[in-house]
DNA sequence: GCGTCATGAGACATTGATGTCTCATTTAAT
DNA sequence: ATTAAATGAGACATCAATGTCTCATGACGC
């Protein structure tokens, strides 16, 4: 296990930026590469870390502490469920390569998952109930269809800022407004009982 | 390079969908459990694919045709560009290993993409814009953002699918009103200039 | 049943990645 | 300037995955 005091933060920092952003591009790039990329050698990143399963599951605590952090940060000052739920998101998509390197690289974490993350898990799902209460989701819509779609919503997000194309802004506005116009009306496909087959909606 | 007649061709699709399978959870995955989920032995697997990178170029190659295949067939009988493009969406669905595949196990294409790929891209993206005409997506929204939201969505139905959560159609359904609704609407978030901050729209 | 081909199991060789360690150099604090 | 700690480079050991091959068995078509 990796000492509790780091050697030198600015290296143990950069090996975990290093990893991070090596890691969500390509999950099965080697430590040498991380090593380089962070501006270390191997033998460092091995004194700072106990080895690859090491490095991999201190970047999983630290992304999750981060992403909840921030997650918390956000929702302060907010006027509603829903408004938390916009800072959130827009919160996450600074944190996307975090996102992502746990949607991505992460080991599969099994069939048990930690009960700090069900955790989260649930109170993300009340969250999106508060907020469908308020009016912002229909009251049709399952609400692990809004709770996936956030998530994917982000990293779609995300890697438009990523290649360029947005703005962190631009992204995070184009993101709560494809999610919460899209699943605010009723709902086609069967799930309310009718097969009723929309053309589109109208331009507005 | 493989041999273009398959030895037993019941062998080799097994071997290629237990690779997508696999592969589409967890990219790093070796040979052997390929194998053995295939239900085949290892030796079997390499007098059939020449090695991992053939066995990835092989399902690249695979995935790609079978998706457009598909999109293509989806597109027959089409009334309008946005009824091509709900076709496409449910079709992908229902691909949704292979879509997954080549987001995520497949290498990254680094810089030059293939023509054949751009040509894809291009085509999908006037499809897109066609739509737009048909005012199916508001004309600010810009088409690289349809584009990723659709793709992103695509995965995010094909996960609630393979958990479980939804029927094909249901997720179907879903993804595509999420889409639509989502992105007919004007722009939040600076794109169109102004920074109105919606609360979230009224209950319909 | 026979013959041919495909296959599984196992053995072995190779290799890239990982882990471990030493030593000279660099860095940072005093 | 001095000292202690951190580091880079390099060497070496280990190992899981991969690739290659042989042989006995199984599958399939006639």
């Amino acid at each position: 296990m990796t000492q509790t005091s780091p050697i030198r933060p600015a290296t143990r920092d950069a090996i975990i930026e290093a990893a991070f952003r090596t890691w969500s591009a390509d999950p099965a790039a080697s430590l040498e590469e991380i090593a380089t990329l962070a501006g270390v050698g191997r033998a460092t990143l091995h004194r700072h870390f106990a080895g690859r399963e090491d490095l991999l599951e201190q970047l999983g605590l630290l992304a999750r502490a981060e992403m909840e952090e921030r997650a918390n940060a956000a929702c302060i000052g907010a006027t509603s469920h829903t408004d938390a739920l916009r800072r959130i998101m827009a919160a996450m998509i600074a944190l996307g390569d975090r996102h992502w390197f746990l949607a991505r690289a992460f080991p599969p974490a099994g069939t048990g998952a930690a009960p700090e993350e069900r955790r989260t898990e649930a109170r993300f799902l009340s969250v999106i109930a508060e907020a469908t209460e308020e009016g912002t989701f229909h009251p049709d819509c399952p609400p692990t269809w809004i709770a996936t779609s956030f998530d994917h919503l982000i990293h779609a997000a995300w890697g438009e800022v990523r290649e360029g194309r947005l703005t962190h802004s631009q992204a995070a506005g184009l993101a709560w407004s494809t999610l919460t116009r899209g699943l605010s009306g009723g709902l086609a496909g069967g799930l309310a009982g009718s097969a009723v087959r929309t053309q589109g909606p109208a331009r507005p």
